[in-house]
DNA sequence: TCAAAGTGGTTGCGTGTGCAACGAATAGCG
DNA sequence: CGCTATTCGTTGCACACGCAACCACTTTGA
C-alpha cells in the first residue's frame, strides 16, 4: 500500500484515503458548519435550512423567484416550494405573480419576515466570524478564491443543471 | 448598504451576502460535489451516500465499528446502522462481535464488497482529480491546510459531539 | 460486589426530501 | 396563427433521515 504524500490523492494504486478525499472532506466540513449554524435559526426561530435560505436570499435581494433561489443554492424546486408555502403561512414571506411572466411568482419578505432577518443576520455573521477566526485575512481571501474555482468546476461537472439538495 | 470588499463578510451593517457566506458556500460546493459523485456510486452500483462511506471506510481500514464511521463522517448512528444492514443483506459487508467489548461489532468488507470497492475507488479518485484540475498543486496543498483548520474549529463549535448528517 | 450511569447498536415514529407527474403559462417553430 | 416543446411551480408518493426510546453490555464508584 502506497503512502500518500500530497495534499490530496495521487496514489498509483486505487485506494481512497477518506481523510484526504475532497468530496468527503467538503461534506464533513459543510455538515459541521450547517449543524452549528442550525442551532441558531432552528432553535431560536423555528426555521429549516431551506427556509433560512429563502429568508436570507430575500433579505439580500428583496425580490426573487423560487426558481432563482433553488438554482443558486443547489436545491430541488419542490424543497423551495414547500419552504415558501410554510413561510407564507407564518406571514414571513409574501408572493405576487409576475405580470410579465405569469408562471413566475416574485417573493419578498413581509415586515415580519424582515424583522426575523434583521434579528438573524448578525448572529449568522457572528458564527461565520467565529469559524473564520482560525484563518488569517490573507488565508480567508485565498480560501474564497479556491472555493470559487472549485464551485465553478463542480457546476460544470454537475449531472444536470437542475440542482438538488 | 455597505459594499463588501473582503473575501468574506465584515459589513458594519448586518446584511448577509450569501455568495460570500462561508457556510452557504460550503454547502453549495459540497452538494455539487456529492451529486456529481453520486452519479458514479448510485447509478452504477446502487449505493447510497452512507453506504458508499461505509464501503470506502472499510476499503481503507479493513476493520472498523459503526460508531467510528458515524463519528468520523458526522453522520447519525442510525444512518450507519441502516446502511450497514442493507450492505449486509447484499453480501457486501460482514460483521462480527468484538470479543473484547461485546457491545461493538467489527465491520469488514466481504470479498464481494472488496470487489465493489476495487471497481469504485479509481472512479472516485478520477472524479476528484477532475474537480481538482482547476487548482495548481500548490493551491491544492493550501486548500487542504485551510480545510483542516476550519474542520478542527467547526468540530469545536459543533452542538454536541454526536454528529449528524 | 452491585447498583447506577454510560456506551454501541437497533428500531418505531414523525417529518423532510427527491422524483415524477401534473396544470398553467410561455416560447419556438412550421 | 397554431401546435409542440419548455418552463415555473405544486403535489402524491415512496423513501431516507433524525430523534428518542430501547436492549445488551461495560464502566464507574460507593
Amino acid at each position: 500500500m502506497a503512502i500518500a504524500t500530497s495534499a490530496f490523492q495521487d496514489d498509483p494504486d486505487a485506494l481512497v484515503i477518506l481523510e484526504r478525499f475532497l468530496p468527503y472532506r467538503l461534506n464533513v466540513l459543510a455538515s459541521l458548519s450547517s449543524n452549528a449554524l442550525a442551532q441558531i435559526y432552528a432553535e431560536r426561530f423555528g426555521l429549516s435550512i431551506p427556509a433560512w435560505r429563502v429568508i436570507a436570499t430575500l433579505g439580500q435581494y428583496e425580490y426573487r423567484t423560487a426558481r432563482d433561489i433553488a438554482a443558486h443554492g443547489v436545491m430541488h424546486k419542490s424543497t423551495i416550494s414547500r419552504a415558501v408555502s410554510a413561510l407564507e403561512k407564518r406571514g414571513l414571506v409574501g408572493r405576487r405573480p409576475n405580470p410579465a411572466d405569469r408562471r413566475e411568482e416574485l417573493l419578498a419578505l413581509t415586515e415580519k419576515g424582515a424583522a426575523v432577518y434583521t434579528a438573524l443576520a448578525p448572529q449568522a455573521l457572528a458564527f461565520e466570524r467565529q469559524l473564520l477566526s482560525v484563518l488569517e485575512p490573507g488565508e480567508q481571501r485565498v480560501l474564497a478564491a479556491l472555493m470559487d474555482k472549485l464551485t465553478t468546476k463542480a457546476r460544470a461537472l454537475a449531472p444536470d443543471e437542475e440542482g438538488r439538495a
